[in-house]
DNA sequence: ATGCTATGTAGTATGTATGCTACATCCATG
DNA sequence: CATGGATGTAGCATACATACTACATAGCAT
């Protein structure tokens, strides 16, 4: 069953590993941030969560880390759906 | 060198090929919006190139056809740049 | 011709992703 | 102790993704 009509996100969380990745490659978010072309602050609230980012962006981060989207975002909590 | 500042997007086009996975899958455009929770207009809106998807819905849609996001969606045009 | 389905176009309304500024904290290292 | 880098929190402004309604068109079946 689905959503019957999808009142626009947020309430739909999207789990992402950028903070994981970025400071294994030691980056900060200021430079990450400059890589993808988004303020700093954007790649924050990115990380903490507190939205989900654009495909386009989504993309870019990809792009920037070298990491195929799957890996970066999921619908499902990577941290415990290990399966 | 990289954009100083992203005006918010729009302004960069994201490819996609929703309309020819969902075809091949003989799907309407109202049973896919169904399946992954969103108004049928958004799908043509998406397939039109009128605007580019949230990361959600673009992972609901990759999720909803069993395709990943990268065959879906790219920043480059596929038509294109084969290489 | 009538009806139905799929699609396109147009317009309005709303939430939210993003930009940006400012300030606070923490931790280095001079 | 200062200074600077990285991060967190907070607030405001704007653009865009999405919802939704309505109407037009085209194709296909009856």
């Amino acid at each position: 069953m689905y959503a019957t009509s999808m009142s626009r996100n947020a309430e739909v969380p999207v789990f992402n590993q950028i903070e994981e990745v970025r400071t294994k490659l030691g980056l900060s978010r200021q430079e990450l941030a400059d890589m993808v072309g988004v303020h700093y602050q954007t790649i924050g609230y990115l990380e903490r969560g507190e939205y989900s980012p654009s495909l386009v962006l989504a993309l870019r981060i990809s792009e920037a880390v070298n990491k195929p989207v799957s890996e970066l975002f999921s619908l499902t909590d990577p941290k415990k759906g290990k399966k």
